[in-house]
DNA sequence: CAAACTATCAAGTGGTCTATTGAATATCAA
DNA sequence: TTGATATTCAATAGACCACTTGATAGTTTG
């Protein structure tokens, strides 16, 4: 066996390393989590309903593969997305996945529920820049408190009904979540027709409006 | 469990069909060479130095996975890669791990040798436009082929010392191959600058190329 | 139709991965 | 220092995966 033979061998072994990070739906919803914001073993275990323990491990593996990033605070450890370059393989295997793979595009669609008003990236850009619609992020606090497109307002999906006065009713509404595959901002929008009031989402989430490097506030976590 | 969760783990599940194509290392390199050009079980099986029964059982794990497509051709079966969304994901992973990942860059500097001279696209496509520079592309034949940059000829590494007198000595020489990860546009410099020609490898291979909709040559294999 | 070739299937073995459990460790606060 | 909390470690059983071998099926050629 020739030496190139060997070293490439070394290579495609190390570059599967990252590969295995996206061979366990558990650790597929941790990165979709960490996509949004940093968290804690015990906030992820919470999220996504498994033992502290196999969230640790899965964890451990994400964190070898080099796909998250780990520092102690206190007595947790907030875990987080390793920057733009694991956050974009995550986001192309995604899109990937349901543009290739007939079972994902159809369990998008059974979580999801019938779809909704949609609205593009320029367009919102545009009607923001005339004052013409309002922006929420219906996404938990902690996620827009760790990040959230410039201009938006937070109203998490569970405050929503209760807080709809605070909504101009003469302008079109824009809501927007963790992604095309995040269910809150499709509830939004349907919560907010059956109130009367003119509403779309935005056709991505914050992590994909991140990654493009559009305007954002984003906590610095020194 | 409420019906939300299920649904959720439904489509993280099915996601993860996808992401066990980048678990092995065997796949990855299948997938590398399936980016160059279309190719046969056994092409696959002796450029890999697997068995035909192992390739072939990989192949349907990566279709299972929608990474590549098939279709039969006499007696062999060639299989391509699936388009640009699968293309996308391979490169992403493939340049995510060499950024994140202190192996991977190990093992690449280790199988690519001293690195040499390099050209951006940008540049590259003035000079080319200038009529200041040849572009050759030294990667087999086949795949040159199946498809190559817009101007490149094609001068296959191991054609290139006999052939060395086809190339203008007045003008610089640009080589590309695979990619950035592959070990012949580096070797075709250092052979054209012992050989007292101005060589420089372009910085990216064929698919990165193709991926980004620069001009380019492909054969419609119907 | 038979021979040659290519790819796939089926079965088996050794190895790796997953989730669980219970114990161990690290940090903070009292 | 002790107790409380959060995370990790260690060990384990079962599921799953990788590669081999030998048989089978589909296509072309003589």
């Amino acid at each position: 066996m020739s030496v190139s033979r060997r070293s490439k061998d070394v290579l495609f072994q190390a570059m599967s390393v990252m590969g295995k990070a996206f061979a366990s739906p558990v650790r597929l919803e941790l990165l979709d989590l960490l996509a949004q914001a940093p968290r804690s073993v015990d906030a992820l275990a919470r999220a996504t309903g498994q033992s502290n323990a196999n969230v640790s491990q899965h964890l451990q593996a994400l964190h070898a593969a080099g796909m998250v990033t780990r520092r102690r605070q206190g007595t947790s450890v907030r875990y987080d997305i390793a920057g733009r370059e694991a956050l974009g393989v995550w986001l192309a295997l995604r899109d990937a996945s349901a543009g290739r793979l007939a079972e994902v595009e159809r369990a998008a669609r059974d979580y999801l529920g019938e779809d909704v008003q949609r609205i593009g990236r320029d367009e919102l850009r545009e009607r923001l820049a005339r004052g013409d619609a309002v922006l929420i992020d219906v996404r938990p606090q902690e996620e827009y408190a760790a990040g959230h497109i410039e201009g938006a307002r937070s109203i998490p999906l569970d405050e929503l009904d209760r807080r709809l006065a605070e909504l101009p009713a003469d302008r079109e509404i824009v809501a927007y979540c963790r992604g095309p595959f995040c269910a809150f901002a499709h509830e939004a929008v349907r919560r907010l027709a059956s109130a009367g009031r003119a509403a779309r989402r935005l056709d991505e989430g914050w992590p994909e409006w991140q990654l493009a490097n559009e305007p954002a506030r984003k906590r610095i976590t020194a």
